[in-house]
DNA sequence: TTAAAAATCCCCCAATTTGGGGGATACACG
DNA sequence: CGTGTATCCCCCAAATTGGGGGATTTTTAA
């Protein structure tokens, strides 16, 4: 069947450039292109596409902000973002608005194609480099000034845990823990549970799981 | 420059089979093999490997204990996860614990140089499956219980805000946020914090940015 | 159109938590 | 022999939390 596709990109040379190819392609069908995100999803019931095609950075209203609202009325939609260059903030929030892979822009021809076959196939197509920033979001920054124990306690912090709650897990007192966290509020600077999560967590020097 | 490899693999064939294929190309150098994670710690400190290819499910320490182990001594060195199945826990477990990438058990002998080469050059090689299941992660479940407003207190109290920081930041009266998180919690059936966060987040009902 | 769900706000109140002090002891590492 | 780490103890006041009990308005869905 084929598979209807709309594009946002608001550079109309490369809209166009886009939606020529893909409409040589037969299993794909470009319904509509548009310049601004606000056009398209006026459009969107009519349109019903089955992948977007999306830049990242448009006039008015963001490519993130866009792939979100997509997603709110079309959950089976498959957004697929349109990049230059690779921001590591950006990348994260549009994967977390909802956003199913990357196109690299200046890329060629059949490897566009390929890209959307790898998508509507169930992958989750992104280059290496994607890739690699994704997983190192996972992996701790060696440049903590917190000691193993310290870490700990501030990630049973970040779970929600009272100094009771973490003391019981941690089968140490109470007091204990409460030294650990004025340590911590001590090395970051801080003196409450949030900015202590803010300065740790922005520097990654937390776990995630 | 030779890069040197240590393999830590309780099987012993496939042990041996990849030390042999790696033995072949010249810019590798096989310096032990073992077969559980505690003998391949007691000789870290004279193996000095750039690279370790780890089994992740080992007789005694697991792989992913055995990750953490080896990243907390020698920070530098790549370690790359040998699997066979592709469960989602474990590859997460394993990248938090420090994993630079995943090769295939089953795959050809060219594809397993060619990812090692990718994970030396600075990559995250993994299989798009893998990629997949990753920013899987990053996207929210629909079948969340909460209202939207609901999932952004929730957001909030994730990051260790109180009420009222939250009530500010909202916009909202502190009396409205205790409205809301009474809510949350006769939907998730909890009444507390920690395990509204436990049950919400185990689900996937929150975003991860 | 009508009922349910969502979002907003208000009161009372007691137990718990938090973070600011002030300490102490023991162990390890250089 | 100091510095850092990990453990534990005390006092105390302000803030937070969660349990009740309500209310109104708007939005959504049946």
């Amino acid at each position: 069947m084929e598979k209807r596709i709309t594009i946002i990109e608001d550079i109309a040379a490369i809209r166009e450039g886009f939606s020529t190819v893909l409409s040589s392609v037969n299993k794909y069908q470009v319904v509509n292109r548009y310049a601004t995100c606000e056009d398209a999803l006026a459009n969107l019931d009519k349109d019903q596409p089955d992948i977007v095609l999306m830049d990242i950075e448009l006039p008015g209203m963001s490519g993130i902000a866009g792939t979100a609202q997509i997603k709110k009325v079309l959950p089976d939609c498959i957004v697929l973002i349109i990049t230059v260059l690779e921001d590591s903030e950006k990348v994260f929030q549009s994967l977390c608005a909802g956003a199913g892979g990357y196109i690299v822009k200046n890329s060629n021809l059949e490897s566009i194609v390929q890209t959307i076959d790898e998508a509507v196939a169930g992958g989750a197509p992104m280059s290496l480099s994607i890739a690699r920033m994704v997983v190192q979001s996972f992996q701790l920054q060696p440049d903590s000034p917190l000691s193993e124990r310290e870490t700990e306690v501030l990630q049973s912090i970040a779970e929600g845990k009272s100094y009771s709650k973490i003391a019981a897990d941690l089968y140490i007192s109470r007091e204990t823990v409460r030294s650990h966290i004025k340590n911590i509020y001590r090395k970051l600077e801080v003196s409450s549970k949030v900015d202590a999560l803010k300065i740790a967590s922005a520097n990654n020097w937390m776990n995630k799981l």
